[in-house]
DNA sequence: GAAACATCCGAAATGCTTTTCGGTACGGTA
DNA sequence: TACCGTACCGAAAAGCATTTCGGATGTTTC
């Protein structure tokens, strides 16, 4: 009876003993020719490959994270619902080193602190390399402490303890690129319509705009208006706006929701974008900024590469803490430049 | 030298052998009475967990993986750039055991063939116990073949292969749960705006549109418009709409993108929503749905309830395959139930 | 007081790969 | 012919947790 390989689909997975038998080797031998080490024989290499292709053998990569201490895998902790910003951090982990080498265990905690240490312990259990925290807003959140394991890196948002390692995007040089766009455009009388004053999100980025008009000798029109994030606060504000100040020339808007809203309401008042107003967005969260009309000019937080930053300073403390030369890792927060996306919003396009 | 414990970060994890050393019994015992299995003495246990709970010992899942040929893993293999579908996909592959039981591989493709193929070659190595194959379409898409030896489920895309264990929503439900809500808000003049006629789900919902119509003794009005699935498409669709047949009271939309579109012109044109016209989407896409004016009432497709149901069906497949019982597990497309979600386009609100 | 029995604990094997180190065989040298 | 070096190969331990089975107690019963 034993069990049949009928399906295919039960078939217990071959190790590195079949192979070794069918080649007629020992199973150190084996290991050795499949990892390219050298005290193998050409013919006797060539063999084992042969052996191991003909029953498809893969190693099994938990008894070799068993031994080498490394599992090639990291832990992705987040309560980012929407995925918008988890999954571009994700894919730059991914790529960070060569596609397959290292693999991302996504954990969503739904923003339930037990759900999270749930996650985290489990994660630990699986020896994962390292974890990367993914945060939905640029707020500092509450650190996971220190007596983990594992390097932890904060992504997006920062932790709370200056010790960790924080990697954030420059809101600041946020706020600035988006001004020193419009003004680039001719603008000169520009409004700022941002989100909830609480987020740290909103304060940065309209300390960029503050700076880059200061420096261009100008000032906002106006006060800074905050609410929220909405489409809703984005349509009322500059409604708002243009009542009191009918002569503004560009509105920076604390995210692309805001954005979309004041395109509406522009529309509903006859404005033309941009020959009357131009608008800069936040986020270049695609969906809003491709579809709307004009299409939305916007800065883009370069999660990819906010990602691939993460995963590479997980690596880097690995190989500091393990190595004699004592790569001193040092905590702190770092802020990535953003990137400007030039759409219709801004620049007559056709 | 040897190394210091300083940052706490670098130690070493603990073994159960650490574990029964402290305790003073042998590992044997100190793995019994961690996981519960009798045979040992209340005391004994008491004695081992706290030593446990001293050195922070969690076990190694890697070496218990290596033991009972399961991990508890599952990889998700992607090409949803967006994010759209797979997170909440994912969230249900997770709550399908208790939280944490299983840990999920989020691996995005990129829509690239041979970075799929690394991927899965990846996840193999791993040892997962099952691979989810989410696509971005309803329409099928490639098998990964039989040659895989763990349970694949296709989700959301359904495999080519009819002999694959494939989940997608019930579009063609879907359909008709779209034009009975109309019907049911009094209208009897119902249009049909969809995406990109290519797409199954274009087709599908369609036939759900005709069937409940059809059932109710109406017509569509003018025939079914396709075109994209963007925003674009939904204003000027709906634009031509009108003009050839204004009396139109009810539009079904393929996409709640298309929808948006539809809201603005109906706007544009002065047309009240939903007095006069209403407006249904599809995809429940929230930062669409919830920021249009009216909220848009739209179909979802449960992708959670999908995400539970394929990390279930693996676990069915494993131990079907495993037990004698032999729990058949059949292969073919299963349909999942979708849900209306009333917003204010359909209902007026307030 | 001896035999039967239940209780509890530990040595050792298992799963799979890597690595070290000792061993074999072969060609060459004195 | 006796010896040495080289090039290959294999036995075995290590890495960590689980499980089986035999052994060591202590308790009950005749």
């Amino acid at each position: 009876m034993a069990e049949r390989e009928a399906g295919g689909s039960t078939g217990r997975a071959a190790t590195l003993s079949d192979v070794a038998k069918l080649a007629g080797v020992s199973i150190a031998t084996a290991s050795k020719a499949i990892n390219g080490r050298d005290q193998v024989a050409p013919a006797t290499r060539q063999r084992v490959m042969a052996a191991a292709e003909q029953i498809s053998f893969t190693p099994n990569e938990l008894a070799r994270g068993l031994i080498n201490g490394r599992t090639g895998t990291v832990g992705l902790l987040t309560s980012d619902l929407e995925g918008r910003f988890v999954i571009p951090i994700l894919m730059g982990a991914e790529d960070a080193f060569g596609a397959g080498q290292v693999n991302v265990f996504l954990c969503d905690a739904r923003g339930d602190a037990i759900r999270e240490q749930h996650h985290l312990k489990a994660l630990l259990t699986r020896r994962v390399d390292g974890i990367i925290v993914v945060g939905r807003q640029t707020d500092p959140r509450p650190s996971l402490g220190h007596d983990i394991p594992v390097p932890v890196v904060y992504a997006y948002a920062p932790s709370d303890d200056p010790t960790d390692i924080s990697i954030t995007p420059d809101n600041r040089a946020g706020g600035r690129l988006a001004v020193e766009h419009l003004l680039s455009c001719g603008r000169r009388r520009i409004a700022l319509i941002s989100g909830d004053p609480a987020f740290a999100a909103a304060q940065d980025r309209a300390v960029g705009v503050r700076e880059a008009l200061t420096d261009a000798g100008l000032e906002l029109v106006g006060s800074p208006m905050y609410s929220d994030w909405s489409e809703h606060w984005g349509r009322d504000a500059s409604a708002m706006l243009l009542r009191q100040y009918p002569d503004v020339d560009g509105i920076v808007c604390g995210s692309d929701q805001i954005a979309r809203g004041a395109l509406d309401t522009l529309r509903d008042l006859g404005r033309d974008v941009p020959g009357d107003v131009a608008v800069i967005g936040y986020d270049n969260w695609e969906i809003l900024a491709t579809n709307s009309r004009p299409g939305l000019t916007t800065i883009d937080a370069n999660l990819q590469q906010l990602g691939r930053v993460a995963a590479t300073r997980i690596f880097d403390a690995l190989d500091g803490a393990g190595g004699a030369g004592s790569t001193e890792v040092t905590g702190g927060t770092e802020h990535l430049p953003v990137r400007l996306v030039i759409r219709g919003s801004t620049i007559p396009r056709r």
